[in-house]
DNA sequence: AACAATAACGATAATCGTTACTGTTATTAT
DNA sequence: ATAATAACAGTAACGATTATCGTTATTGTT
């Protein structure tokens, strides 16, 4: 089993992860981070990211192309601008999260992940001025 | 634009995905329509598959790895095996489908994609045999 | 039916996000 | 302090997808 030593590294990723409100691509976070330690190697990036996902510390979102990296592990979902592809937080109440409905299923059913398409109000405004 | 003339290698394509219950992967989909065009280019494949998703005749499903393909476009859900990473269709009735809350956004929110995650009857009956 | 325009093709090279490898460094228990 | 090894930096490899390019096939027009 890995991630068991404290290394400067991965904390300044998750740090770096939390106090952020977007939600990084690797190459982001991986920019921002090397601000504070400029040797931060690509690899050590991919290999913490890989294991704060594992251990649950953080959340991995996907659709299709590059990950996207969320520290907010409290239940929120996403929305992805189908314009500039940028995920946001779209703060639910508890009730609606609880409103989805867990399908009945010959098998087990852990989680699910739930993200929206649409156009963010950056993008919109965009739209609007052409 | 594209996709106006018709090719036989896209109507190939679009049957043999319509055929099937299983949601393949484009090189499984590329390996089951060589079978009837040995020929079929894998850039041909992604190239259709690509105007196929853009036109609305079927689905892309995603989720980290490897894309899945969907020739049912009719509102279904989908959950995704842990185990073995295959995607089953999950039959949704248009109730619960309406169920799940669309929420307050400043922006437009035009679609969402639900996918659960779990182990499939298959991997736990499996694992029960270990 | 022949022709011209070009969408679509097959083959293959390039791209790019991610993972694996290798020798070195840093953490941790003894 | 020492030894064991997790974690690192640097870099090569990988794999899914996309782009390029010369050729083929479809389609509207003579």
């Amino acid at each position: 089993m890995q991630q068991t030593r404290k290394s400067r590294q991965r904390d300044a990723i998750l740090n770096n992860l939390r106090a952020r409100c977007d939600h990084p691509t690797a190459m982001e976070l991986y920019l921002s981070v090397r601000e504070e330690i400029p040797s931060l190697s690509l690899g050590t990036l991919y290999r913490n990211l890989k294991g704060l996902c594992d251990s649950g510390k953080i959340i991995r979102l996907s659709d299709g192309g590059e990950e996207h990296y969320d520290a907010c592990t409290a239940p929120h979902w996403h929305i992805k601008c189908d314009c500039c592809g940028r995920f946001y937080d779209l703060p639910v109440s508890p009730e609606a999260v609880r409103a989805v409905p867990i399908p009945e299923y010959d098998g087990e059913i852990r989680d699910y992940s739930l993200i929206f398409f649409g156009v963010c109000a950056h993008c919109a405004c965009a739209a609007d001025e052409k």
